[in-house]
DNA sequence: GTTCGTGCAAATCTTTTGCAGTTTC
DNA sequence: GAAACTGCAAAAGATTTGCACGAAC
């Protein structure tokens, strides 16, 4: 799997750091959408000398080349996510969790009709998500 | 118009105060989605002794009420909307604008099908607006 | 008169900046 | 060896909290 990121660092002449490649794998492990505090905290584990900063530049250089995305679901802090196919997120307002949602891009023809340029699309859905409705959570 | 904003208000037992209205005033006239600085600098001209706690106290309720709504387009402050009739947002990262898109709420059925219970859809773009396009604003 | 809202100051939390030292290529 | 990256400490920016006073109903 890291083989798979060393490859995508050089190709955008980035320089392989161990720092960067910890962040790109717990994102690639994790698909829980996690906030900079949790990538720190549960990568501070292993590496106890990584920096906070390092953590906030990674992630900005990794998304600025579209290796990742950040998600502001109107939760306080940005969450982080692995860049795949092109997918959408659902926030539970019961449970908290962000879940990941695979439909296809949204009326993204009417935008284009309307004479923007659209490179990215974001759907955010909010609600009560499946689990939560069987479990009766209010 | 306030009129509408003061029955607003009543119907959800809210108390009518000077600073909610102006608040709502701001949000109905100016379009811009603007940030919490925004509204706050532009009611203080006429109420200077108007609280930037007040904007955030007032902003939070009125949301919870479903009276507007917060735009979190991954620019760093949070925006704010009178909710109306369901919209989405397209951000400009040209000029830095945030445009309203009326389009119908994208795919929401899928997401329905999947088993969980969407109250709220929120459909971001981002590229270049027809304006910059137009101005080949690089 | 009671409840709710406002405004101030201080605190907290997230993110950014400047810079010296280190690593990558 | 040059350019890029890391990590620390300090700064900045946004939002929240506690609380006394004031306004709304």
């Amino acid at each position: 799997m890291l083989e798979k990121y060393v490859k995508i660092l050089k190709n955008d002449s980035l320089k392989v750091t161990p720092q960067r490649l910890e962040i790109l794998r717990f994102l690639d492990i994790h698909k829980s959408h996690p906030t900079v505090d949790e990538i720190y905290q549960n990568i501070k584990k292993t590496n106890p000398s990584l920096s906070k900063t390092t953590v906030y530049n990674s992630l900005d250089v990794l998304e600025n080349h579209g290796i990742i995305q950040s998600i502001s679901i109107s939760v306080s802090e940005k969450r982080y996510d692995i860049k795949n196919q092109m997918h959408h997120h659902f926030l539970c307002k019961k449970c908290g969790r962000i879940i990941d949602i695979d439909i296809k891009c949204p009326n993204i023809n009417k935008v284009i009709e309307q004479g923007h340029y659209v490179e990215e699309v974001h759907g955010y859905f909010k609600g009560t998500c499946k689990e939560c409705i069987k479990k009766g959570n209010q």
